[in-house]
DNA sequence: ATGGAGTATGTTTACGCGAACATCTCGACG
DNA sequence: CGTCGAGATGTTCGCGTAAACATACTCCAT
């Protein structure tokens, strides 16, 4: 007898169509037909085929279909952090239509945003075996990177005004805090302060700047800006900052958590939300409804930006001329009770 | 002249390595070893070669690499929804700990539980291009379907008991609930209410076990259980149910999300926390700490579980034989503001 | 019977990459 | 001045799949 290994020598592989063919006698073409439904197999045939794939365990081998074909049917998303309520929502939207359109999503992370992290995800990219890429990004550090982004690689990017000849999808971020601001404002209010998400996020830019510019149409002068890092405590630092003015009667955050950790400090000073004070937040996760009080948000609408930028990314796909666009999800004010009729003194 | 098209015809593929020798005036072998970063290339032909592949915008190919090597450098990971916390918070530390690894993660999400749903993520796994598999799962609904998994793929299967023969990696769910029924019994309740998850969900009710045996072991009857759905509506619910009753002073959550709809329901009723209702949770997430009162929770250790997970399964990829084990990882109480002594009565 | 249409199946080939092996060139050493 | 070794580069081949082409056989109209 030869030394022919049946369990295949030591690191083996998957059983391949050889495999099947040679278990069922037959060419592994016919095993190629019956693993793709084709029709013109002899019914015997096709059952021997089949009986043979279960037993020696044959699953396809996506690779050498990816080679053959040219497609990986698999997109990239490229994200800086998991920990953020709407890169996640957004994540679940673009993972949910892919699935849809028989794409698989591969995500590359980039845990801190530093050159290096991402230069070794553009590594990892261009190892790739993907068929475009969506980027969910804090746009001021793509400004620096995107130029080396690998040319011929579809690209769809989502929150940042990163213009360049992207096709661009985001929430409508100047009208959602148009619509918080004018809210405030229309019950009486005659300020609104405004704490905003980090410098660095175009996000946060871009509300603090429709904040300002919706006071100023309102003939009011935009009180001085007040940073967080979109954390509860930074949110909490500065309410208790705030509140140590007693003229400040509304406040709208960047987003819900720096909101709750505004309502913290007020509770803990002893201030009523929303008799004293209103307080407004954006983003209106889940939670939002049951915090105490129910607080008055921004919706935004991450599924829908999630499958449009997924839309998009398939359209550039089949179609590599296809013109970048943008497109703005509009948001819808979510009024509970954290916000109320200015006091009257 | 010949009809030889520059722009390749129609459906341009990407540029492959015969591209780039092409340009360069090498074999491809040569293009190659420079893609590879191999020395034994002469300093001169690198740089001619590198600057090919930038003319030609020269990608290399994963498919190809990974049908030449038996490996995809990726993982999949199957979960029915990134809807919550602890699941979010897992995939977060996958991702980070395969890249580490050098590997990529592949999501599957499982829109719904359904059987139809299920084999539609298994087939698109059967086209699979992973190394191996993680499942975050609700484990009742994997008993049904253990038996499909596809052969000789490794598996590690993450919040389930799950045991036949796969890794499992979880959070201690039960030292868990113990801690926080103790924490509530050593604050001199006499009675411990329990808002339990789903009961499709083994961490619901393995957490719903230990607080039981917990009581029990303290000489306590269990009160009959709460079951909720994880969302903060359903904690709502519960709490003002329990609040009908004014014995109740101390509640555990099975989440943070039923905790603060508790806590909702507790201030509309006038009940004040701790003096009058105690109320701990589960999970700590980033909001809890900033909750009205903040709340007393459990601390899972996501990221240790994500890591955990990634390395059983690299294990197993490495070699095949690796037996399968189980680890639990411990909780950590948190005691913050929403737990206090029994009111003397 | 003879050719044509149709069906089942087999053979060849290319997709892109890189290990293995084959050349070739140049300099050192006896 | 011939030989050997080492480094640079080229050629062949196979990974698993499926399109394209080839073959074998059956059935039927002429």
């Amino acid at each position: 007898m030869a030394d022919t290994d049946p369990m295949n020598g030591g690191r083996r592989r998957a059983a391949s169509m050889a495999d099947v063919a040679r278990h069922a006698g037959v060419s592994s073409q016919t095993v190629s037909r019956v693993s793709n439904g084709l029709t013109n197999v002899d019914e015997s045939t096709r059952e021997r085929v089949l009986a043979s794939m279960r037993t020696v365990g044959y699953r396809p081998n996506g690779a050498a279909r990816a080679l053959k074909y040219g497609r990986f049917h698999t997109v990239g998303v490229i994200m800086f952090t998991l920990e953020t309520l709407g890169n996640v929502r957004t994540l679940d939207a673009i993972a949910t239509e892919a699935a849809a359109a028989d794409y698989t999503v591969t995500l590359m992370p980039v845990p801190d945003p530093t050159m290096g992290a991402v230069s070794g995800a553009y590594r990892r990219l261009s190892e790739q075996a993907v068929d475009g890429i969506i980027i969910i990004f804090e746009a001021s550090l793509l400004d620096r990177v995107e130029i080396t982004l690998p040319p011929g690689l579809p690209v769809v990017v989502i929150d940042s005004n990163a213009g360049s000849g992207f096709a661009v999808v985001d929430t409508d971020q100047a009208q959602g805090a148009r619509l918080a601001t004018e809210h405030l404002l229309s019950l009486g209010h005659r300020q609104v302060w405004h704490i905003a998400g980090p410098t660095s996020s175009f996000s946060a830019g871009h509300r603090a700047d429709s904040w300002r510019t919706t006071l100023e149409a309102a003939g009011i002068t935009p009180p001085p800006l007040i940073h967080g890092d979109w954390t509860t405590e930074s949110g909490h630092r500065a309410a208790l900052e705030l509140a140590a003015r007693d003229d400040v009667t509304a406040i709208f955050a960047a987003n819900d958590q720096m909101a709750l950790g505004a309502m913290k400090a007020l509770h803990e000073l002893g201030r009523d939300i929303p008799s004293d004070v209103s307080v407004v937040g954006f983003d209106d996760m889940d939670e939002s409804r049951a915090f105490w009080p129910p607080l008055t948000t921004v919706h935004q609408n991450f599924r829908a930006v999630g499958r449009i930028a997924m839309e998009r990314l398939l359209a550039q796909i089949e179609d590599p001329d296809d013109a970048p666009q943008t497109t703005l999800i509009p948001t819808e004010l979510i009024v509970r009770e954290s916000s109320g009729p200015a006091a009257r003194r």
